[in-house]
RNA sequence: GCGAUUUUAGCUCAGUCGGUUAGAGCGCCUGUUUGUGGAGCAGGAGGUCACGGGUUCGAAUCCCGCAAGUCGCCCCA
């Protein structure tokens, strides 16, 4: 085998995968059908930004000292000289194309979605791929809390609509940047007496990031930790109101949560508001998808001061967990042909009749397809089963010399000769009458 | 970056104690006397046993190395 995909990428098929089923192009399809229509319902447009950003973008917001920033991202150096970065995360570049088309200038509060590629240079586990297809929203120009309910009660509407049965959303609030400065300084005073019993990992973001601290997993840090301040009480008041504000949305549109004092996301940007969505069967990545608000994220990009929320999930976790739980999706496939042209006898008289044929049916929107080998009878109808088709059409010599074509029912086997010039209008009247065509 | 584990046909996998020419199912191809279900029957193609060394009379099998896949650590989606 002379070529390999680069490690820990995976190609999307569109055919059936035995091993990793959720490796197919429809199911693909299907999910983001479902945030497409799910976002549409809230209001949300789509917007696309390139693949690669100036790295002094995600350098600035995601903030130098992130596990992202300082040894995931894809980066080079173009034939110009710039330092280029493949997106990690789909945040910042949405911020820097709002500010570059004066977005904030005429939409006072634009809700935008995206579904798109990111890049983090990690070794893969289940669920965790080099290349990962995010899907997002963002808002701007909101800090009323019932936008962070919407947004959160978005994410729970794509999930219960696409199928996942069993999420558990986590919410946190991580105050502003003044209040946070005055916890930071609560949760060192309240480590150091103990620092050295920390690991290696955790004494290290003790100085550069001692939130991060609150986000091992390690049992004995937990224990240590587990009498450690808690961020919510440090909240400024306004904080504070806004995050029980969120609460009594969340409350009265009767979706369920619990507040995790732990959870503090990966990027620096994050104030307020930050959530998870959990799910099950995801083997150690258990995180579907999260986010939060980034109050200061637009100003800090050069923008205007503009408040922003949003949320990103991640395509792969959603179909792993959705494979896991065993839900059918109903998917479209959009191989499946309508109609199956079979021709028999000489080639030299049938064939240019039925490509003309064929490419009559596609020009009147009917989907159809010819097998291209020559084959027999028995062979074609396997052919036209396999391809999906609820009718084919016979065209043979005998059918060319009384200038007819033999419809057939490939469900009931009924077959009606029907003259060649009327066929393409008969079976669009099929189309249209029929619901299982 | 670290650890565990796997690698034999297009796919999913057997392969005993180291012993003849490397096996199955599925898929693919051909035929089944040539225009109506071929999902039946008969046959066929397809392998550098990931790769490189070593031990041995003899290696898919044992040893060393290396690459790729998978899962996990860290972190995230």
């Amino acid at each position: 085998m002379a070529y390999k995909r680069p490690p820990d990428t995976y190609d999307v098929l569109p055919y059936p995968n035995v091993k990793e089923p959720w490796l197919h192009t429809a199911k693909w399809r299907f999910v983001e059908g479902v945030f497409r229509e799910v976002c549409g319902r809230y209001g949300y447009k789509e917007i696309r930004t390139p693949i690669l950003e100036q790295t002094d973008l995600f350098k600035r917001t995601a903030g130098e000292t992130t596990d992202v920033v300082s040894k995931e991202m894809f980066t080079f150096e173009d034939r110009g000289g710039r330092s280029m970065t493949m997106k990690p995360e789909g945040t910042a570049p949405v911020v820097r194309a709002c500010i570059e088309n004066g977005i904030f200038a005429t939409h006072p509060t634009p809700k935008l979605y995206y579904i798109g590629q990111h890049f983090r240079y990690e070794r893969g586990q289940k669920g965790r791929y080099r290349q990962h297809q995010q899907l997002g929203v963002e808002v701007f120009g909101a800090d009323n809390p019932a936008i962070d309910a919407e947004v959160i009660l978005l994410a729970m509407s794509f999930y219960r609509e696409v199928g996942v049965k069993d999420q558990v959303l986590r919410i946190n609030s991580l105050g502003i940047p003044e209040s946070r400065v005055k916890y930071r300084e609560a949760l060192r005073n309240f480590v150091r007496p103990f620092l050295s019993e920390m690991s290696e990992e955790g004494q290290g973001r003790f100085e550069a990031n001692p939130l991060r601290m609150l986000d091992t997993k390690s049992p004995k840090e937990l224990e240590l930790l587990s009498a450690a301040p808690r961020l919510i009480d440090f909240l400024d008041a306004e904080s504070a109101e806004h995050f029980g504000a969120l609460q009594g949305y969340l409350n009265s549109a009767g979706v369920p949560y619990e507040i995790d004092h732990r959870l503090v996301r990966g990027f620096d940007y994050y104030t307020r508001t930050t959530f998870e969505i959990a799910g099950a069967s995801l083997g150690a990545q258990n995180a579907l998808g999260g986010g939060g608000r980034y109050d200061g994220l637009v100003e800090a990009c050069g923008g205007p001061k503009i408040p922003g929320i949003g949320f990103g999930l991640g395509m792969e976790r959603c179909l792993i967990s959705l494979e896991a739980m065993g839900v059918q999706l109903s998917i479209q496939n959009e191989e499946t042909v309508q109609v199956f042209l079979i021709t028999l006898g000489d080639a030299s008289l049938v064939e240019a009749p039925a490509v003309k044929l064929l490419s009559q049916l596609r020009e009147a929107g009917i989907s159809a397809d010819k097998s291209y080998r020559s084959r027999k009878f028995p062979q074609q109808i396997k052919e036209a089963d396999e391809a999906g088709a609820s009718y084919t059409l016979i065209l043979g010599d005998s059918e060319i010399e009384r200038g007819v074509v033999q419809l057939r029912n490939q469900k009931t086997k009924e077959q009606t000769e029907i003259n060649l010039s009327e066929i393409v209008g008969e079976i669009k009247k099929i189309s249209i009458l029929s619901k299982n065509f």
